[in-house]
DNA sequence: AGACGTTACGAAGGGCGTAAACATG
DNA sequence: CATGTTTACGCCCTTCGTAACGTCT
């Protein structure tokens, strides 16, 4: 199972062709097929199906190795590479939707090399900073009261909390919700929301911390623009669990507190293992 | 970054020597050197001091990616392999300490093909299942109640609840504490404790649900066995952190219920990905 | 027939063992 | 000097590309 089979399996599978993964990969269409062939024979299983390429059921379970395992191979590389040698260049930080505030006052002295800030998704941060896409990373989440952010640990991350505020449900100011001083989260099972995984708190995790199903998606917003996703919740398109703060300053919305279950926003940064380039003023 | 070198360098850490390395793992001394003097040129870095053998900062650091990996890579192997045939013989179960006698009742019904029932240390049940040394493992530790336990995902492993019980501070009957009828963890920072990572709950884990440091271990006791373990807390060589059920059926203790942190002991099956052989009887 | 994956084959490169050189305590 | 690691070198096996050959739509 060398790593450059599964890269050339897992990219077959992605663009479900080997002529375009061997274009992506610089090897010719034979030499994938050699691949993909040497992996099947190693593991004794077919992995593909041809024509249509399609992942077989044995090959959707190397997948779901395969992506961590390049991701950790690729992670060690770039932190033996910034062990070897400091990076030059501006500091790029990325943060979560959420976390771009606390984010531009982290940076706020970094004058001397110049700052990047990349608004990324939650799904990716961690990996960025982990194969040196990212210098440092500042990353939201909903968890219970000082239970740290869930992380995917792709080798030894450094992760240090930053900040914690209180949680609401946003709703318009004209919710007949809006009124009350407090809220169950599981009494809003039956409620529209809006599925906002990249700013508000996700639905899976709502489901699971009110421990029942429900949080129907009325409205799916994409983006990682906080200000959007605050405007649909006021016009009604559905309701969403965020921090106080922001909720708090939108003329048109209602922040409600959450009394159960106890949910606090947290900010956490996340850095490279060696954490060589020392970030001032963490912890505030 | 080809596995066989970083299994090479594993290796040669472990065993502090490159011509050991060579014997356990089928090479000669020269192509041992030869697969350090690889990966060192790829990386860039010196891995290893030579005379005596032993990791540098950057071969620390690539340690702790490397085991991971080549660990994700055998659990990969394993999966697949299962997936191609089911194994014949007795079923394999390996159960931590506290877990016995939940995993006795679990396998009740396994008489068809026999039963391999084995007592293993936290840290290797995860990963012998992954491996498929294990069919089935039965895992106990301390969570707040409803919390999941913590388990290392070396790849789409599925676990699931199996039992819940109350937490206490096991003390000998004549401990000043023992007539009290609850206990705040934090208060007990300064008492004398037993480190028995693998049956009581890790002394680190308490710091950290008690916030404080402390809980020092006038005693360690290493082995798996709960009985043992129940004796030595009674004859007073220092308490611990065990589920209800046990300590209160042994004479000389006494169990005082822990009111903060609210802390579970909670037991769970860990079953590989595929979970083809379907185990009756779950979530009882 | 055309697009795409497979197979055959030869050249280049990489990996391993043997053996000699080298370093270190 | 003994033990243990590195280097030199040759053989073999692997891997890739070219090109011819299936095969599915």
């Amino acid at each position: 199972m060398d790593p450059h089979l599964l890269r050339t399996f897992t990219t077959v599978a992605r663009l479900r062709s080997f002529s375009a993964a061997g274009a992506e990969l610089g090897y010719t269409q034979s030499a994938v097929s050699q691949h993909v062939a040497a992996l099947e024979a190693d593991l004794g299983v077919r992995l593909l199906e041809r024509r249509p390429v399609t992942p077989t059921v044995a090959g959707e379970r190397l997948l779901a190795y395969a992506e961590p395992i390049l991701l950790r191979l690729a992670a060690a590389r770039a932190d033996l590479a910034r062990l070897r040698a400091p990076r030059p260049g501006p500091l790029r930080v990325g943060a979560t939707a959420l976390a771009v505030p606390a984010a531009v006052a982290l940076a706020a002295d970094e004058h001397a090399t110049g700052l990047v800030l990349r608004v990324v998704s939650r799904a990716d941060l961690v990996r960025r900073v982990a194969t040196d896409e990212l210098d440092l990373g500042v990353l939201d989440g909903f968890v219970a009261p000082s239970d740290p952010l869930p992380v995917v640990e792709l080798g030894p991350t450094a992760t240090t909390r930053h900040a914690e505020q209180p949680v609401v449900v946003a709703l318009p100011r004209t919710h007949p919700l809006a009124a009350r001083s407090g809220l169950r989260l599981a009494d809003l099972a039956v409620a529209r929301w809006i599925a906002a995984p990249d700013v508000a708190a996700p639905l899976p995790q709502l489901r699971a911390a009110a421990g029942v199903d429900g949080f129907p998606a009325a409205t799916r917003y994409d983006g990682t623009d906080v200000a959007g996703l605050l405007a649909a919740v006021a016009a009604g398109h559905g309701l969403a669990v965020l921090p106080a703060g922001p909720v708090h300053d939108h003329p048109g919305l209602a922040g409600v507190a959450l009394v159960t279950p106890r949910l606090v926003h947290r900010v956490e940064l996340v850095r490279p293992a060696g954490g060589d380039r020392p970030i001032e003023r963490i912890g505030a």
